[in-house]
DNA sequence: CATGAATGAGAGTTCATTCAT
DNA sequence: TATGAATGAACTCTCATTCAT
């Protein structure tokens, strides 16, 4: 980012042109969406977008940083209650939060997670996998007792991943097998039996 | 694709491109990729491409289907072997050939799934995630004494998508934090104990 | 040309060309009409194309002077008993005609009609307008002590282009405000009266 | 068209665009007409000509609506005073302004011409064939004792598409066997003999 | 700072024509 | 001679980015 937004002004012409983005990608995905179309619908001009950003790609990253900001935050509301409950709940818990956040702008979502992993970058996507993992770790360890975790680094890239990208392919499905709540038990149950299960092997 | 190319020489042009279309993209990434750069590498005319490839999509198309016909045989070589052995040994010894055949090119496979979910149509993908969602099925109720499987289609779902986008995503890492190895001991594990501790559960 | 076809072999393969072209111009019309689409419907090769005509032009040139020549017959047979009528007869015989001649192929003639003026040759078209100038020379000639016509040539011109450009016209037309037959009326009544007229104002 | 030039620039770059077209069509013919040719003789880039018609054929048909305003003023201008004078006054009076005003870019009228029949839409030309069937329609119920017409409808047509197609003819040739003079004179007499010959045949 | 008209490299695609077989 | 795969220059149109106002 060119410059820090400091003022008020500045600022809401950043947070229009970081709106009018989300918007624009929602209905016409990413790939058809041009800087023009994203300046008319902050109502800027295009001039001022390449003011406030370096290039289109870091608009998009920056919209991506905002909505990983708000998944974080949605998922650290769920993150206290859920710290003492069991394995299965804790997934569940986490999950449902990151899926709730997500169905506020389903669209935008589902064509972010589309071009995704294209992406050389994943903006704020790592610091919300960063985060999950983290919250994963202390989960883990606080629990460490029940949970006997031999890898614990693997163990977290895998459960991370898992979950995060099944959810994706799941929200990018026109006509998914198994629904929402289908999805999240599986999930929940898969990663329950991992941890819990470890447990009982190395018993 | 326009013609069948059942001569040798046009069946030679198919493969010169297939071939082409898949190093352009290992070398410049999907995006970056021209109808020119493919013709030029394949030493041939683009208007040669557009007499075998409708559109540059379709060429697209045409190698992902070879590829995941290729990742289908060698699947299909290891799973006589495998039905017999327990889980964990049938999720490791699918992965390591998946991965075994990934990593003969592993630039273009890692840009092909970073532009993946973009694309509408999968291609083959669909293929290959289908007969792997077969194959476990297969495995299940072959050992369905031992695994006892709540909701089996949302079972399926998640360990074929948590196994394929997690591998993917390690693919697509340039510093994993975790080794190959490490990958498929802990996504074994995970849906070992998911299949297994279910048994454990309902017991 | 490149070759005059003595041979029976050639001349069916120039045939077939001559007659392919018309089909795919009447249903493609001419901007859409390739020399691939042509050499398909012939069923001979782009390269047999090649061999009888130079280039696309001096085909599509061809079709034009074989069309032409047609027309000519058909104005021809007509004519010897027109030369003895009116004015009136012979502009109805004529046009009718040629209008029953066009009717055989409309669409071919709508759309050669419509990319006409476009080319740089008229090729035999240039023969059907002299050919018709040439019998209403005779005519008026023949006539002469009933029509007095000041300017000769510039009378043929302006008879000659009027008519023949207004019923491409009309031709061209998707719903011509006028009928085939009002049409045929007033051109007649137009130059019957033009031929006429200029007698009663001289007289 | 995209934008209404209200602006003095946007006007002056859509003026040269249409200039330049004429221009590139005068000199090429519309078939060797391109866009990047006719922005490079504007002095504008092809993205510039993309911001203001939408695309090539926008562009053709907005020089043919002004070159048809631009007759359509012509002719007007002299309109008033033919009115009240004879017919072969007014046909004479008519075709040279037209003519006049077409000799201004003759190469230009001419490409256009040429290529006029093969466009679906005729762009402006409709609105000068109506304007000129318009004005000959007022002038026939003006003077409609001394001119009986039986069938109006097809009157017109066939007068305003003979001389307009025979002007445009003459006008293609490049050595003509008539002037412009001998043209003009034939043309008016063939049009006056036709509306007061009829008169005196029903007489 | 804001504007938005202007830029122009580069994309996908077509098709008349050639020439090795 | 016949073939039709191969050619590649040329076309229309897009859009991220710039810069004069």
């Amino acid at each position: 980012m060119r410059k820090r937004p400091t003022q008020t002004r500045s600022k809401r012409v950043v947070d229009n042109l970081l709106e009018a983005t989300g918007h624009v990608i929602a209905e016409r995905g990413l790939d058809q969406t041009t800087t023009n179309h994203i300046a008319k619908r902050a109502g800027v001009s295009v001039g001022s977008l390449y003011q406030y950003f370096a290039d289109k790609n870091e608009l998009v990253e920056a919209l991506m940083v905002q909505l990983s900001r708000e998944m974080i935050m949605a998922v650290n509301a769920r993150l206290v209650d859920l710290m003492q409950q069991d394995t299965e709940a804790v997934v569940r818990g986490l999950l449902t939060a990151a899926l709730m956040a997500m169905e506020q702008k389903p669209r935008l979502y589902l064509e972010l997670t589309r071009s995704w992993p294209r992406r050389r970058s994943l903006a704020g996507m790592d610091a919300l996998e960063e985060h999950m993992m983290e919250a994963c770790r202390r989960y883990i360890l606080r629990h460490h007792q029940r949970l006997k975790v031999e890898n614990l680094p693997a163990a977290l890239f895998v459960i991370i991943n898992a979950t995060l990208f099944t959810v994706m392919r799941h929200l990018s499905l026109d006509n998914p097998a198994i629904s929402r709540e289908e999805l999240v038990d599986a999930l929940s149950a898969m990663v329950a039996a991992y941890l819990e299960g470890s447990a009982n092997q190395t018993a």
